[in-house]
Parts: structure tokens; sequence; C-alpha cells
DNA sequence: TAGTATATTCGATATATGCCGAATATGTCA
DNA sequence: TGACATATTCGGCATATATCGAATATACTA
């Protein structure tokens, strides 16, 4: 992708936008929606001049991706060069939500322990147990799902 | 809660830890904590006192969380005082995921759309159906709940 | 091992965000 | 409607974050 077209710019932003109020950097969401629409890896320079940032900028939103695990790189034999393209992984984005509720569950259920009131004793552990709950209904989809691709 | 002890206080900053980075403000966050932890509701004087916070910062982060459904005001009869409390409604986070999911959906297959590449058009439908399957999941899982609470 | 291509880190700056207290708006009672 | 209690909004300040270009580190070739 040599050129950014208006389509894909309104795309790339429509993406952006949504990833944005859950944390996600301005750049790294750009670039996350730029990736997905790359039909071939792309290196950090090409990454700089179509989404219009700094190489480093690149860099870091890059990595930042990989470390959310929704892009990986790629290193090119005989180069120090790497190229970066969107993971074919797309349950990771939800394992980790599953992580959240985990930890959510864990804190809450810590917090059943210190506090004195059995009303709220028993609050935390409900919401704790509706967290659980949840997170095992999606971890239980997501092995269907596996098991539908993989099969 | 007149005082928060420091068993609470680690409480409410573990809360904190866990939604600050999915882009809930630090303040926001803090009150949810402190919510959770009220057997009663509480009002914006009790809630600045409490979490050191200035009364105006109790009132945007309250009215954030509404914003969230993570919590609800409570009008007093024959008072323009308003009283928060936690939100009874554990699945309206999961929802709010759900919406994120569908919305994540449409964007792709927009993208889809508009994309020449034969490769890139089923990878971005191949994302949206995934994520779709997710909701689905995520719903009925809430359904069962629902009728299970219900009943 | 030197030289080169490239990624990463760093320090500075610009921008955005959160927070506060003061000012304002709004609801309630008499 | 006037007086009061309370919530909300607003402007300014402090803090955090993102971005950049320059400096540095690293991996590869010869």
């Amino acid at each position: 992708m040599s050129n950014v077209e208006p389509d894909q710019r309104r795309f790339i932003d429509g993406i952006a936008r949504l990833f944005v109020p859950w944390g996600v950097p301005q750049t790294a969401a750009s670039l996350y929606g730029y990736l997905l629409l790359c039909p071939q890896p792309v290196d950090l320079d090409e990454i700089a001049r179509d989404l219009e940032i700094s190489k480093s900028s690149a860099s870091v939103a890059a990595r930042l991706l990989e470390q959310y695990t929704l892009a990986h790189r790629l290193r090119v034999r005989g180069s120090k060069r790497i190229l970066y393209e969107v993971s074919e992984n797309y349950e990771e984005m939800l394992t980790q939500q599953n992580r959240l509720l985990e930890a959510l569950a864990n804190q809450l259920l810590a917090g059943a322990q210190i506090s004195r009131s059995k009303k709220i004793k028993q609050r935390l552990k409900e919401i704790a147990a509706f967290n659980l709950a949840a997170r095992d209904a999606m971890t239980e989809m997501l092995q269907a799902m596996r098991a539908k691709r993989g099969g």
C-alpha cells in the first residue's frame, strides 16, 4: 500500500475511533487499521510514510500492537529490517478481556474478605461469580471456534 | 463509610488499577471501587471527603460512572441532594463490550467492501465473523444468567 | 572486525487530560 | 417568588502522554 486512498483513510480512522476510547493510543490504533488493509507485511518506513508519522512513533506503535498481540513482526532473512503484519490470532483480544474479568473477580473476592458488612460481602461475591461465569462462557466459545477452524 | 481504612484503600486502588488501562479515568475508577464498598448510597460530599478529591471531580466522576452504567443516582425526596450507589446491573459492562464487538465487526465489513484485494476482503470478513460469534456467545450467556437469577 | 542499514531509546516539546476552586445553574421549600 | 442547598460548568493550572528528531544500539554483510 504505497498510498492511502480516502476510503482507506476513513476505514483506518473508523477502526481507531473504536479502539481509542478503550485506552489504545491513537497512533497504535491507526496502525492497526492500516495493517488490516495491507495485503503484504510492511516495514517501519512504509508505515511512517503512509500514516504520516515519524519512524520512531511507528516503531513504538508497532511494538505496542505487538504487545497487545494484535500484530507481530517478521524478520527478514539477511537484513535487520523488520516487517509487521496483523495477527491471525483474532481471539487474543478476547483472551485479554478474559484476563481482566478474572483479575477483577479476584480483586472482588479479596474485597469480600476484608469487608465486615454482610451485605457488601455478598455483593462482591455475587459480582465476582458473575464475572467468572462470563469468563467461562467466553473460554468455551473460544474453544468451540478453535475446534471449528482447526477441523 | 465515614473513613477509609487501609484495607479498603488497597481494595479501591486495586480495582482502579484494573480499570485505568482500559481507558477509565483514575478518579472514576477509584470511585467505582469506593462505591462497591459502600453499604449505603453516598452523596458527593462524602465521596469528596473519603476519596480526598474536590466535589467537582466527584461530580464528574460519578456521572461518568453513571454513563458507563456502573453506578446510578438516587434522588432524595425533598432535596436536591443526589445519592450514588453501585449498579446492580452487573452485565452492563459486558453488554458494552458486545457493542464494541459489533461496531468493530461492522467497520470491518465496511472495510471489506472498499478493499479490492481478495485476500483483504476475506481477512476482514473472517475477523468480523469471529467478533460476531463472540458477541453471540456473550449474549447467550447473559440471557442464561438472567434466566437463572430471575427464576 | 569495519561499515552500513535499520531499529530503538532519549530528551525536549507540544498536546491532551484531569483536577481544582470559583462562578453559575438548578431544584426545593416556605 | 425569594432564599437556600446542592449540582454542574468553566477557566486556569498541573500533570501525564504522545510525538518528534537526534543520538545510540544492534544486527547483518563483506
